[in-house]
DNA sequence: CGCCAGGCTTAGG
DNA sequence: CCTAAGCATGGC
C-alpha cells in the first residue's frame, strides 16, 4: 500500500500537495542543500529551484516546503492543466512522496544497525533522478571518484551541452538531451576533464537512447526486477553498482542495493563499531533484515555518513 | 609522496 | 573462472 493519504490541489497556477505523512522537509532541504555544487538545482531558504522539461518545453519551477506540504510555483511561463498535472507527478517521483514509510519503519527492529537511524532521520524521503539518461550519465560520472571533482565534471557537461533557463540574472540549467549530444565527440568531453572510457559510455548511452532501444518505460516494463538489471549491465559502463544506484534513485526500485558501495561499507562499519569495514558476504547477511526496503536502508546509511547542521561530528 | 574516492572494462592467467 | 592494471583528478 502506498501512502495515498496526501491531497494535491490547483487554482490559479497555484499548485500543492499537502497531508504529507511522515515527511521531513528539513531533511529533504539538508539533501538538497549538502555541501556538494549541484548545478540541477538551487536552494534558498526552504525553496528548491528547477528547471525540467515538461512535454520536451522547458520550465522552471520552485518547490516550497512547510512542514507537511510542498506549494509548488511554475516562474517562467503559465503551463496549462496537463502540464499541471505532470509537474505534480514530476515533484511526486522526486521526493518519493507515494511511499509509505511507516510500512519500511515497522518493519525494522530494535536490534537492528538501522533501528537508531529511523529514529534520527525520521521522514527523509529517497530524492530521486527522475530521468534516466541523466541519472545513468551521472552514475557514470561519479564512479571511482571523489563526489566534489564528479560534481565539478557534471557541471562541465550539462554547462556545455544542456539547456537553461534565466531567470534574475541565474541560470537554471536542463541536464543534456541525447538529441542535444548528437555531434559531441569524446574529444570534446576530455576537454572538460571527463576520462576517455567515462566520454565512451556517455556517448554510447546518447546513442542508444537516440535510438530508443532503451528507455525508463522499457525497463519498468520488464517481468522483474533481475530482468532490469541485467539489461542495465549490457551497456557499456554500466556494472553492478551503477546498476543497484540507478534502480534506486530512478527506477525507485525499493530491493535495490549498491552493496559494493563505499560509502554502505563505512556506514556499517561506523555503525556497527567494527575496525574494519564488514565484507560483501557479511553485508549480504546484515541486508536480510531490510528485505523489500534495501534502498532505504542505504539511504539511511548513506545519510549516517553525514554531519547535520547544529550537529558536532565526533 | 601514497592512498582513497558513490567502479568499470579489458587483458592475461 | 579469477586477479591485475589502467583510467583521471582531488583531498587528505
Amino acid at each position: 500500500m502506498g501512502n495515498t493519504t496526501f491531497k494535491t490541489n490547483i487554482t490559479n497556477y497555484m499548485i500543492s500537495i499537502s497531508n504529507l505523512n511522515l515527511f521531513n522537509p528539513n531533511e529533504c532541504l539538508w539533501f538538497l542543500d549538502r555541501s556538494y555544487d549541484d548545478c540541477m538545482h538551487q536552494v534558498v531558504g526552504n525553496t528548491v529551484w528547477k528547471a525540467i522539461y515538461l512535454n520536451g518545453n522547458p520550465v522552471l519551477f520552485k518547490c516550497t516546503f512547510a512542514i507537511d506540504s510542498i506549494a509548488i510555483n511554475c516562474i517562467n511561463r503559465e503551463i496549462d492543466l496537463e502540464e499541471q498535472n505532470l509537474l505534480i507527478t514530476y515533484v511526486e517521483d522526486w521526493f518519493d512522496l507515494e511511499t509509505d514509510l511507516a510500512e519500511f519503519y515497522s518493519s525494522i527492529g530494535t536490534t537492528d544497525v538501522l533501528y537508531p537511524l529511523i529514529k534520527k532521520y525520521k521522514g527523509l524521503r529517497l530524492i530521486g533522478i527522475n530521468e534516466l539518461f541523466e541519472s545513468l550519465c551521472w552514475a557514470i560520472l561519479g564512479q571511482q571518484i571523489n563526489l566534489p571533482f564528479a560534481y565539478k565534471l557534471k557541471r562541465a557537461f550539462v554547462e556545455n551541452y544542456g539547456e537553461r533557463i534565466v531567470h534574475n540574472n541565474n541560470a537554471y540549467h536542463l541536464f543534456p538531451l541525447p538529441s542535444q549530444l548528437k555531434n559531441c565527440t569524446v574529444d570534446d568531453l576530455r576537454k572538460l576533464q571527463i576520462s576517455k572510457s567515462k566520454a565512451d559510455y556517455i556517448l554510447n548511452l546518447a546513442h542508444f537512447f537516440r535510438e530508443d532501444q532503451i528507455s525508463k518505460e522499457k525497463l519498468l516494463s520488464f517481468r522483474s526486477e533481475e530482468d532490469i538489471r541485467s539489461k542495465l549491465i549490457t551497456l557499456k559502463g554500466i556494472g553492478p553498482w551503477t546498476a543497484e544506484y540507478v534502480m534506486m534513485k530512478c527506477l525507485k526500485i525499493k530491493a535495490a542495493l549498491p552493496i559494493q558501495d563505499v560509502g554502505l561499507h563505512n556506514a556499517l562499519k561506523h555503525q556497527l563499531g567494527l575496525t574494519n569495514k564488514p565484507t560483501i558476504d557479511e553485508i549480504k547477511t546484515i541486508a536480510t533484515a531490510w528485505s523489500g526496503w534495501e534502498s532505504y536502508a542505504t539511504l539511511y546509511l548513506w545519510r549516517s555518513l553525514s554531519v547535520s547542521p547544529g550537529e558536532t561530528n565526533t
